[in-house]
DNA sequence: AACACGGTTGACCATCTAGTCAAGATTGTT
DNA sequence: AACAATCTTGACTAGATGGTCAACCGTGTT
């Protein structure tokens, strides 16, 4: 019946979080392959067997897990409207990317992964989703050199040093805490990275007389 | 006899360079736990059982091939030398980084997928040598802030935008191509990304008089 | 030619793991 | 209470994989 699949909805949507919860802590610490369904439904505290009752296959849970970690990429793409100034746009957009690293370090790992692996499973977003929506912001920093907002640069090596930067304080976690003795980052610390980041890209991007 | 263990020297180390190399490759496309031996052994052109004769376990041969890449990192930093204005270092610097990514972007996705699982292999590597390494180029940074010759900023950030925007072309590297046409850099987009990221990272930090 | 020694290799094994399945437990509805 | 749909789970299977081993090969020395 219909009316019974919606009312035990929250039993499958609670379980779900869990699985996908618990799938981007060990796809991002393990790797796919290093990964193991036990793993994760220890970490969920569901018996394995209940894993492959909502996610037929490790594959299909894996590719949710990495769509879901697109999602939040995606949003975070809103401070690049039009409508602030470059200086502002950016400002924001590094902010908010330096919040998604240390919000969701797991997420950013289980990404630099599948890229890294030649993205095998998420290919085609790669070639839809990401082309078209970097091509969009690429347009935008076109728009700010050509109202000499900016300098001359090429727009993509821009977009580059700003995922770069951001995500290697998710990606690259463990070495920096290894390299703060052994700390993780404080609160103070992750104000003054974005705020080097941003200063640094900015003070490098601005037109000299601006300055 | 020692005569014929000599002779034989060039056999060992062929072989072992075979299998590093393949090593080297299939790690970095399939993670730790997803490269098989016999994965290893095809790439290298060897019977598996060959590989467990030069190397005794999967473990070994793949802390070597870590250990290999760590080498050719260190070596980048020979520019760093306080020999030099800050504006020459860091430029021979990156430039010497965005050359690495080029020639061994296979030794960086290693090191990154390492890095990211925790260093499980390697953490000593990282508590020991790289944190060495580390505060001595702080300490080159310190100096040229306190001669005024780059803007106050905290150096860990600075070498941590260094390495992200560098490595990043090895890491990234797929997603890259996909965002240029399917395309690998060409020669001339290689220079340009170098300039640029040395261009805005130097501008970032040149004194406000300078520019 | 006989030998010694490093190098080569196919066959084998113990273990691990994704995925299956069928029986049973829960839960909301009537 | 009876029901049906959904959820739960221990036990199982087929296949993959790291590692072993004993027989074999090639080559320089005597």
């Amino acid at each position: 019946m219909l009316i019974l699949k919606a009312a035990k909805a929250h039993i499958r949507a609670e379980n779900e979080r869990l699985i996908l919860e618990a799938g981007e802590r060990i796809f991002a610490q393990h790797g796919f392959r290093g990964a193991t369904m036990q793993m994760i439904a220890d970490q969920a505290g569901l018996p394995k067997a209940n894993l492959h009752y909502y996610f037929d296959s490790k594959e299909k849970l894996y590719r949710c897990v990495v769509e879901k970690i697109f999602e939040i990429w995606l949003q975070a793409a809103s401070s690049f409207e039009n409508s602030y100034e470059p200086k502002e746009a950016l400002k924001l957009y590094i902010y908010e990317k330096m919040q998604i690293s240390r919000r969701h370090p797991y997420g950013s790992k289980v990404w630099a992964n599948e890229v890294m692996q030649g993205a095998p499973i998420i290919q085609d977003f790669l070639e839809t989703q990401l082309r078209s929506w970097t091509d969009g912001r690429i347009e935008s920093i076109q728009a700010w050199i050509a109202a000499g907002k900016i300098r001359s640069v090429e727009p993509r090596w821009v977009m580059y040093m700003i995922w770069a930067t951001t995500q290697h304080y998710a990606d690259f976690g463990h070495q920096i805490e290894t390299l703060n003795a052994d700390a993780p980052l404080s609160e103070a610390q992750w104000e003054a990275a974005s705020e080097t980041v941003f200063e640094v890209i900015w003070n490098g991007l601005a037109p000299k007389q601006s300055l």
